[in-house]
DNA sequence: ACTATTTTATGCGAAACAGTACAAATGTCC
DNA sequence: GGACATTTGTACTGTTTCGCATAAAATAGT
């Protein structure tokens, strides 16, 4: 299924690259104030092309979120890597959160989800619904692990794994808000050590 | 200075009240999607007479998040009576945040600033600079508090109030987000309560 | 009554906006 | 080579947007 070619003049864009161009986009303006000309210029797409292949604005804002819960579900798996004491691996999550959302030319962006699709959420079920899903799939993922532990050992029998992995994620959720409003690297690095200690305080 | 005549044509509205209903607006919507003339219909001023009280558009919303973060802090103030335990405490700050967060016609709001003032802070450095301060004084709050806490006892002396403060913070940014993204009030309330027990884990 | 001053109301204008029509370009299939 | 299908580029349309110009209305001072 890679080069079913079909009839008709082929593309001469990566649609792949083109989302991520478009998310950086989105990612510093936010949904409303992206125009859809911002995006043509950063995708070297012209209108007509954006629309043929992904819908309205809208349709490739939903494509950029789909893209990046992706991404986010990745890095959260590999920081989860169950070979590694809980400790390091909530450690590892809210490191690679940072390494993520300190990364911005004049200020810190954050998350994409939480900076952006939070302001949509309310007007845009779609966006909503995005969002939402993505918040319960990283708890769940953060849940498993924390499942794990209290089975290992890692956690007392009567820790209660869904809510601390709500918790570990809350801590992450702070760091997103933060990263965007301008914190600094060291305090954000600091509340996350705090983080890490509190959620596993009772960790071996 | 209540009723310091000045010539001209009164004012036939009240400011507070209008920068009340700007907020709904922008709250529902986000900063960038409120249109002048949405605001202009919700407020009940014409457009010159919005410019006339407060400026364009961005010193109107600038003006809803300071009203915001003032209504935040008396609700915040509140809720930490200090002649209730740290427990109690906390549990009210989660509660008073609830009960402003649940509150939509359609959705859930969620939390003004981190809401809508997230998604512009990359871009309205005034914006971030008002956003990252809210935070600040939110923390600061919950830190006197959390130093009240260490010295009557409530917590161990090793405690960190800062970083507990910036923790129970933490929750309520979490809040914040999940209750946007559609979050049931059950699931809320259950990570408030699971998030009071985790920080004042060691209280008496 | 008259002037000065401030607020209202109507409406303008220039720019930005999302989305699309149309034709040229570029490929596949027969 | 020719019919067909899809993408690309230009240009357009109608709408929405923000901010303001201008004039009428309402009050205070004299």
């Amino acid at each position: 299924m890679k080069d079913e070619k079909k009839r008709g003049r082929p593309r001469a864009f990566d649609a792949k690259a083109a989302i991520g161009k478009a998310r950086d986009v989105f990612w510093d303006k936010g949904f409303a104030s992206a125009s859809l000309d911002t995006l043509s210029a950063a995708t070297n797409l012209n209108r007509p092309s954006l629309y043929g292949a992904f819908g309205d604005k809208e349709d490739l804002y939903l494509d950029t979120l789909e893209g990046y819960r992706q991404d986010g579900m990745d890095v959260l798996t590999e920081a989860l890597d169950p070979s590694l004491p809980l400790r390091d691996n909530i450690a590892r999550v809210y490191a690679g959160a940072l390494e993520i959302y300190l990364h911005g030319e004049t200020a810190a962006r954050g998350c994409f989800l939480i900076g952006t699709a939070t302001a949509e959420a309310v007007q845009h079920e779609r966006v909503r619904e995005v969002l939402g899903r993505s918040l319960n799939d990283f708890d769940g993922e953060i849940e498993k692990r924390m499942r794990l532990a209290v089975e290992r050992g890692e956690l007392p029998e009567r820790a209660d794994p869904r809510m601390l992995a709500r918790l570990a994620s809350a801590v992450m959720h702070s760091l997103a808000v933060r990263a965007r409003a301008g914190d600094s690297r060291e305090v954000l690095e600091a509340i996350a050590r705090s983080g890490v200690e509190l959620i596993c305080a009772s960790a071996a």
